[in-house]
DNA sequence: TTAAAAATTGCAACCGATTGCAATTTTTTT
DNA sequence: AAAAAAATTGCAATCGGTTGCAATTTTTAA
């Protein structure tokens, strides 16, 4: 099979006895072009088979009508909501979306970052890697005018827009739940203090004890990377803590999953020696047996709000200069794993 | 912050008293230019803070140094990995990368294909949708001479190069696994057999049952999507059949999850009642209770395979036209949710 | 019928990097 | 020292679409 050679304007141009020019117009339905002639040259544009070039146009209008997305992970639910709610929204306006993932590292991120850079996205929507520190690799953004605007994984400091839910009441919301079910010794299983939802969680963790005049035991926080080992490593470590925890605030679904598993394979009984809370609500949440209690937040609003303000930005619409911080709503959903009161007594309660 | 002005190499060019083709050849590194030249060169770019219009160079080179990835979703271990594994190739053969996700629809996945045509892409590798028929949506791939490499979920028919498993031997594997536990009533849960992994699939499940001499039953046979209410539907029609089934070969791991949850939630045991089979190995996998029987396959060489053929096509190096289908190993991971032998009997074991 | 206004189309420069070929400079050979 | 060979560098066209402005044509107004 012989390759087709590409048709361009020109092509069009000389068939339809047109400037490149007119044909550029009438392929963009420039009222300018007199309606006859724009639908002629469409025509024989589908019927030449033409592709627009995107180079020669970006490479002319020094745009590219192109989002880039770095996000630090694919596999969650919550990623892929985000994802579909930028989709939505940046479809709808006519962008084109480049996805990047860091998978948790900064080094990728840092690649990726410089990636997208080089191929020009009009504007960038980013979840930080777990152990990115600074936000220097997204200064040639800001240098070039680039709008920038993080979700979830933020750096709190930065000046830059950012969409976010309230990690810290969530924090507080589910430790303060934990106690209402009676639990006295609640650990803390979660990541890198220095990211902001963790730091935040940990605080909201931190005050829920103390206005509940529970004392903070340093011992009882793991700080862990959240992968399937570590929610084993969190369950030996439990186990082996004296005296034994009741309670469990596990800030990531899969970890938590893990987690209960190991303690139930050694014997414990959720929520009954004791109970647990994870967070994002991930599929998973809802097929490990008990169900298990976790912060819901909606991934898709994140993405819808993060893409339409970057956008209605690179139209001139707004500046997001001036919006610094959204907060979208997140709230706790109760499932057995941390029911100890109203408990249903199963035939055989443990101890 | 005022916009830093964009770098040319005519601006590299202008302050060492240079032509802008020694620049150009100069930060490619040609040998043409003189070795000391080529540092200046380099070195003033670095200090201007040059970056490589990608645009004026894919005109200029109709050659995009970009490859473009369609996957079928993005939340799955399996898909993850072998994105992974293109990442890597692709990485060290210096492509870039744009992954499209179709979410299961094919209109999503013909405007895939097509902004990524539109982009320009050098090759495609790809995974079809559920519902996808035919690919015409790549014929204009194939009519400009860009080579496209399926993976996992393909067209039967298609010439076009495929990295596959042996879906049929998966399937038999189950099925023999199911009947060796002593299950006679094996029931099967997929999805549409218009697809290449589903219907193969089916096909090894029916020579496995006449192997043994089973009869095959067509209303054992329950074609759904694959998605969490479909793991609801299958149980509540698995407990109404008559006489009960006491296997159950469900193609996808997130799904046989819910079905088995949902089965449990009715008060049928697994495995005693009914072993189940998955497929994938999934995370999710090792988390269910009790932990589930499932076939295993290497996303991560599928993704290098694809991609290292693909550049080596690029390069021309060698023809992927030559190579028409590559499958790559695959294996039952045996777990306890189809033991029924050997079978640790539990306390209060069901009838 | 003619002048003025509006609509339509074209000219030509431009975006920035690449590359064949020619021109120039340097090095080697005789 | 002159000629030949090799090493460097530059000229200028090219990739394809866009757009300000001018030119032409058509329509409207006078």
């Amino acid at each position: 099979m012989n390759i087709k050679k590409d048709i361009t304007i020109y092509d069009i141009a000389q068939k339809l006895a047109l400037s490149s020019a007119t044909v550029s117009r009438g392929l963009q339905d420039n009222p300018a072009i007199n309606k006859n002639t724009r639908k002629k040259i469409q025509e024989a544009a589908r019927e030449l088979g033409y592709r627009h070039n995107t180079f020669a146009s970006s490479l002319r209008k020094q745009k590219t009508n192109t989002i880039g997305v770095i996000v630090h992970e694919l596999n969650s639910n919550f990623i892929t909501s985000v994802l579909a709610g930028i989709e939505k929204v940046t479809t709808e306006a006519g962008y084109d979306l480049i996805i990047a993932h860091s998978s948790e590292s900064y080094e990728k991120e840092v690649a990726n970052a410089l990636n997208l850079f080089h191929k020009r996205v009009d504007g960038l929507i980013a979840s930080l890697a777990f152990d990115t520190k600074g936000l220097s690799h997204y200064k040639s953004f800001e240098e070039k005018g680039i709008p920038v605007i993080f979700f979830d994984r933020v750096e709190e400091s930065g000046e830059s827009t950012k969409v976010i839910i309230d990690n810290y009441k969530s924090g507080y919301q589910a430790t303060q739940h934990l106690i209402e079910q009676g639990c006295k010794r609640i650990v803390l299983v979660t990541a890198s203090l220095k990211r902001n939802v963790y730091a935040q969680r940990h605080k909201g963790y931190t005050d829920a004890l103390f206005d509940n005049n529970i004392p903070y035991k340093k011992e009882r926080v793991l700080i862990k990377d959240l992968s399937e080992q570590c929610g084993v490593e969190a369950a030996l470590e439990i186990m082996k803590m004296k005296p034994l925890p009741d309670g469990a605030f596990i800030t990531n679904d899969f970890s938590a999953a893990v987690c209960m598993l190991t303690l139930k394979e050694h014997g414990m009984s959720i929520p009954e020696d004791i109970a647990i809370v994870g967070f994002n609500n991930d599929a998973i949440s809802k097929i490990v047996d008990p169900k298990l209690t976790t912060i819901n937040y909606p991934g898709i609003d994140m993405g819808e709000i993060a893409a339409r303000n970057l956008i209605s930005h690179l139209k001139g619409i707004s500046n997001i200069k001036h919006t610094n911080t959204i907060v979208v709503r997140s709230d706790l959903i109760i499932r057995k794993s941390s029911l100890k009161n109203n408990l249903i007594r199963k035939t055989f309660p443990s101890i």
